[in-house]
DNA sequence: AGCACGCCGACT
DNA sequence: GTCGGCGTGCTC
């Protein structure tokens, strides 16, 4: 290796892809002149990284004429590509990096398109000594087999992974003497793999006139079936995909082949944009016009938006407020002043119908980003974006980071979701992230909901958000009427032989209700919080339950396997963390009775009692047990606006922002699970799920009804779900927010360790403690935190990993950000095998 | 993380 | 005496 010092010529500032936290700084390296070309902030190049040279992915952030080291080793490659992170997205990696505690690498690959990868491709070469007589003198029998194996083979790559497949353990260690001693050399090569499709598209070549003349006529040139192909391809216009031909003829891929042969047609790879949305069946978006004060809003909205500074909204409407039509006029509005939008939903709210609002306005401007789509998919619709092609985004969290050139507007609906923070690391909201961008590009981001959380709504009464508010519903659709009703004098409700008794999950006024529906015609929603039966085996004699061997949770039972490919017809038990099935034992694992029997109720138990209650009723079920599927979802919700079904039952998934003109009853079979989740934001998130419940019902012209059913009636927050009364709520909610501290009165910040030993992991967790009590009374004496901890996370073990957790209340800031990063730099790779990882602000505690 | 340097025990 | 154990420290 070349040293370059004080070499004069071109740097560049790099960092790693992949390194662990405390190493994550930036590196020099120099440039060697066929490289100067290329190198530019945002690209790709591999770098010889430690002692032992070995060639890493980095991404460049910086190209200078000047070096401040001593020793820079030069870059080994930058690989060809059209690939390159724009200045801004750079730019927002330090910032994730900031505040995530996360290397700059990860933020990177959040950042960037999944599709894109370096392949570094390392293999042995004989060194400058193999050529010299007696070279196997003193050397060991190992060395001098792998020393010949690779002399011998010298044109085919051996690559280390090969060396240690042919020689077993050692042979890395020993190839590495090898090349100390100069009888050997390891090359790179690097190659960037960008998952681009291309397909093959079939031209025809052989003039017209030909084809016909050989169909009269017919021919031995050519077979019946190629011909066929030949006559079928001129009707398509001379050219087609290779696939699609394939389809349209009935024949295989040698048919086509052969005519290639016969020079009667040609290839051409044509790059595509894969899309898996198909816009051009959606019909043309219907205008509409705005309500006075619907206008009014909009006025309010476009004036920040063209101010041209930095600014933050929340759109609060109610239910019904057309919140989304005022949205489309703001983004109609940035798009037509020549500036793109980003728009953001929840997860479970990107369905077929929602895109299709857009689509069918925008058209081919739209672009799709969400985690369901495949990695060439997302890289298609990024390279759209960053080329200027989309001018708007719609997608879930990670749609924030699209790349847009000339971003003006990014709109966050239904503001209040957890599903905008991410649940990996990098742990960002995309609240956040937005806020970033819009500062940066003087931008409006804009927050829409029913239901604000707490923390924004917070913000905008204190002036930080300008707050728009809708009061009035738009056009005939009305609040439904609304029953609390108490399902405490219900009797307990006795299910099939073997299954043991559950709680009623239908109580009289729901039934009626049903029944009622089900009478007239009209459609009903109900929901549920659980997924399968949520029934947990116990044993009556000794009263155990059947739990995960990897997690410390409870196996819920499922009646029907989860996917198709499953054959456990009788059902199984499944872990809802990790996905651990076990079939359903007959006697107690613990004591050998027989007395087991299941206990509790969830989607699936609530549609077997549904069909036992009402025969003639047509149900549909819809959980992520029936949804895995990209499209799963959509059809199901799409049978059910077709009247195809009298009941829809689900977990959240059904109350998200879809339009049933045929419903008029909602219910909520218990609302108690999410009022007692033990949890700061358990009253925000009951709230606003009664409000998208309630919102089911009375879309369309029919008033609507609602139940829901609670084992606590009194419970202030029901009540006031019930009435609708959103500011009451907020007025109550910000008291007691603001009395036991918590957001928006502090940050919360957690830390967690988890390994598989479970003494090693409380050992560095005390560790821990006592580090931050010295910082805290040392170097950070000035910041006031209040420490809790350590204990035992709620899911104790997850994954066969024991974990355990602090929870700190602090102002999250820069000075703060500065003692939690020194201690996650000491931690978090200080003991093999435990994981550190933090949280700010997590979305459930 | 991964690799080298470095300083102590059991082997030709 | 040397091979090799893994403790410590650095990585442009």
């Amino acid at each position: 290796m070349a040293w370059a010092v004080r070499f004069v010529g071109k740097f560049v500032g790099v960092y790693l892809l992949d390194a662990v936290y405390k190493i994550d700084k930036l590196y020099e390296y120099s440039l060697a002149e066929e490289f100067c070309c290329a190198a530019m902030p945002g690209k790709l190049a591999i770098v010889p990284f430690g002692a032992g040279n070995v060639p890493k992915t980095a991404v460049i952030v910086s190209v200078s004429d000047e070096s401040s080291f001593e020793k820079v080793k030069p870059v080994l490659d930058i690989p060809e590509s059209g690939f390159y992170l724009k200045s801004d997205l750079l730019e927002l990696c330090r910032y994730i990096k900031e505040i995530c505690f996360c290397t700059f690498g990860e933020a990177v690959r959040t950042v960037m398109p999944a599709g894109i990868t370096v392949k570094v491709n390392e293999y042995y070469v004989p060194g400058e000594k193999s050529g010299e007589t007696g070279i196997y003198e003193g050397l060991n029998d190992a060395a001098c087999d792998i020393l010949s194996y690779i002399l011998r083979s010298e044109g085919s790559r051996i690559t280390p992974a090969l060396l240690e497949e042919e020689f077993g353990e050692g042979a890395r260690a020993c190839a590495a003497k090898l090349i100390k001693l100069g009888y050997l050399s390891k090359e790179t090569d690097t190659a960037l793999v960008e998952n681009i499709k291309t397909s093959r598209y079939v031209k025809l070549i052989m003039p017209r006139e030909q084809i016909s003349e050989m169909i009269a006529e017919g021919t031995r040139a050519f077979t019946k079936k190629q011909l066929e192909a030949l006559r079928i391809l001129e009707e398509c216009g001379g050219i087609n995909s290779f696939e699609e031909l394939m389809i349209l003829c009935g024949c295989g891929a040698s048919v086509i082949r052969e005519l290639k042969k016969k020079n009667a047609v040609e290839f051409v790879a044509v790059e595509d944009y894969r899309s898996p949305y198909n816009f051009e069946n959606i019909p043309e978006a219907e205008e509409f016009s705005l309500s006075e004060e619907q206008e009014s809003a909009l006025a309010v909205l476009s004036d920040l938006y063209n101010d041209k500074k930095p600014h933050g909204a929340l759109l609060y409407g109610v239910t019904g407020s057309g919140k989304t039509n005022v949205i489309i006029k703001l983004i109609d509005e940035v798009l037509n002043s020549g500036r793109q939008a980003i728009y953001l939903v929840p997860e479970i709210a990107l369905t077929g119908q929602n895109i299709a609002i857009f689509a069918g306005r925008y058209r081919g401007r739209v672009a799709v980003l969400h985690s369901a789509l495949s990695a060439g998919e997302k890289l298609d619709a990024w390279r759209r974006i960053n080329n200027g092609k989309a001018d708007i985004v719609i997608g879930t969290r990670s749609a924030v980071f699209a790349p847009l050139p000339r971003l003006g507007l990014i709109v966050i609906d239904e503001e209040q979701e957890s599903s905008f923070k991410s649940d990996m690391s990098p742990k960002y909201h995309a609240r956040d992230i937005a806020r970033y961008r819009c500062a940066k590009t003087n931008s409006l981001m804009l927050l829409a909901s029913a239901t604000p959380s707490v923390e924004s709504f917070y913000r905008a009464k204190e002036g930080r958000y300008t707050l728009v508010t809708i009061k009035n519903r738009y056009g005939t659709a009305k609040l439904p009427d609304v029953v609390i009703y108490d399902m405490k004098p219900e009797p307990a409700y006795i299910g099939e032989a073997g299954e043991g008794t559950s709680p009623c999950m239908i109580g009289k006024t729901l039934d009626e209700e049903i029944k009622k529906n089900l009478e007239n015609g009209e459609q009903t929603i109900l929901f549920i919080n659980r997924r399968g039966y949520h029934a947990f085996l116990t044993c009556r004699s000794c009263g155990g339950t059947v739990t995960c061997p990897n997690c410390s949770v409870s196996l819920t039972y499922h009646k029907y396997p989860r996917s198709k490919g499953l054959i456990y017809r009788n059902g199984e038990m499944i872990c809802h963390y990790c996905g651990y099935t076990a079939p359903v034992p007959k006697i107690c694992p613990y004591c050998s009775s027989e007395h087991i029997a299941f206990l509790g109720n969830g989607t699936q138990t609530l549609e077997e009692n549904l069909s036992k209650n009402y025969p003639e009723a047509r149900v549909l079920r819809m959980d992520t047990d029936t949804t895995s599927g990209k499209l799963s979802h959509d059809e199901i919700l799409g049978a059910f606006r077709d009247r195809k079904a009298d009941i829809l039952i689900g977990t959240q998934m059904v109350t998200k922002g879809h339009d049933f003109p045929g419903v008029t009853l909602a219910g909520v079979v218990l609302a108690d699970t999410s009022l007692y989740l033990n949890d700061y934001r358990a009253n925000e998130k009951t709230f606003s799920l009664i409000t998208q419940v309630l919102g089911r019902a009375g879309r369309g012209s029919k008033p609507g009804r609602a139940v829901i059913q609670t084992y606590s009636p009194e419970n202030t927050t029901l009540i006031l779900s019930a009435s609708q009364n959103y500011d009451a709520f907020y007025s109550d909610e910000i008291k007691l927010r603001r009395a036991s501290v918590f957001p928006p009165f502090c940050d919360i910040v957690t830390f967690l360790f988890a390994g598989e030993n479970e003494a090693a992991v409380k050992n560095i967790s005390e560790r821990f403690g006592k580090q931050l009590d010295l910082y805290a009374k040392t170097d950070f004496r000035g910041l006031r935190l209040i420490v809790f901890g350590p204990f035992e996370a709620a899911v104790y073990k997850l994954n066969g990993k024991y974990r355990i957790r602090y929870i700190i209340k602090c102002r999250y800031d820069k000075n703060s950000r500065l003692l939690f990063k020194k201690l996650f730099s000491e931690f978090s790779s200080a003991d093999k095998g435990i994981s550190l990882s933090a949280d700010v602000n997590p979305s459930s505690l």
